[in-house]
DNA sequence: TATTGTTATACTCTATAACTATA
DNA sequence: TATAGTTATAGAGTATAACAATA
């Protein structure tokens, strides 16, 4: 398994297979929703707690001006807040709003209802019991890279 | 395992995961190297045999428009070459050069490279087998979704 | 000097619309 | 009419560069 051929052989699949599955994910755009990057900051947001523009920046792996407008995008909807940091002018931190806890537990992302009805439809208990294992391998491999 | 919270929360999982990776290898910008459409367009047309730009659109879930645009970029660095069809004016044929092959066969992609690598340093061997159980999972996802 | 964040600008990947040529 | 492909244009999501404010 750990032969140069079949860890290649894996690494063209998942790229194919990723890339795929990403692309169609973006199409998924409703009127209102959140897009791909909104989710992803507000989701990470509120697994991190109250933190920094450029903290949140590393974490996602994109750069701070970048992360800096999907922030403001969020803030414009209401669903983040920047406040002051007291001990350090420069600094801004941010929280989830009500409205923005809302939308995450109310699970209403469009995005992701539909990644979970095509999981719940197309896959055997067993193939999701694979995915489940799989799924925080993948997030640790986007982070290994 | 199909109850909707669990698959929900994999879905939501996955959809981090899957982005964060996805622009990390984006970011594998290297000269003289394929882009991500272009190394998935060349891999799928070795994969399905030669077949037609509308053809792979579908397989690849984009807009015949961005299929044209990844293969004119293909075909200006040699590695496809389109030959009309004797039978239907309107269609063009394309295939895979020997220099196309020289690319996919040497793995000499950076990105792909890049993967193979983290995924040998990074994880162990059962990891590894579960990813690739996971793999033919998550391109049926990204098919069916 | 170094760090946080903003503004300006550009590139990549994708889409939709409008068109030509062929069936 | 319908289909294969092209050209034109636009939007999303990223990047780098240059800057202001603060440490």
């Amino acid at each position: 398994m750990r032969s140069d051929p079949a860890v290649e052989e894996l690494a063209g699949e998942l790229l194919v297979g990723i890339g795929l599955l990403v692309r169609r994910l973006r199409q998924t755009q409703v009127e209102h929703d959140l897009t791909m990057p909104e989710t992803s900051a507000l989701a990470r947001l509120d697994r991190a707690g109250p933190t920094t523009s450029a903290a949140m920046a590393k974490l996602e792996q994109i750069s701070p001006q970048s992360m800096g407008a999907t922030l403001g995008s969020l803030e414009a909807r209401g669903l983040i807040e920047r406040n002051p940091d007291p001990d350090d002018g420069r600094r801004a931190v941010i929280s989830v709003t009500k409205a923005g806890l809302k939308v995450l537990r109310n699970r209403r992302n469009a995005r992701t209802e539909r990644l979970a009805r095509s999981l719940s439809r197309e896959f055997t208990r067993s193939e999701l019991k694979q995915l489940v294992a799989a799924a925080p391998l993948i997030e640790r491999l986007g982070q290994s890279i």
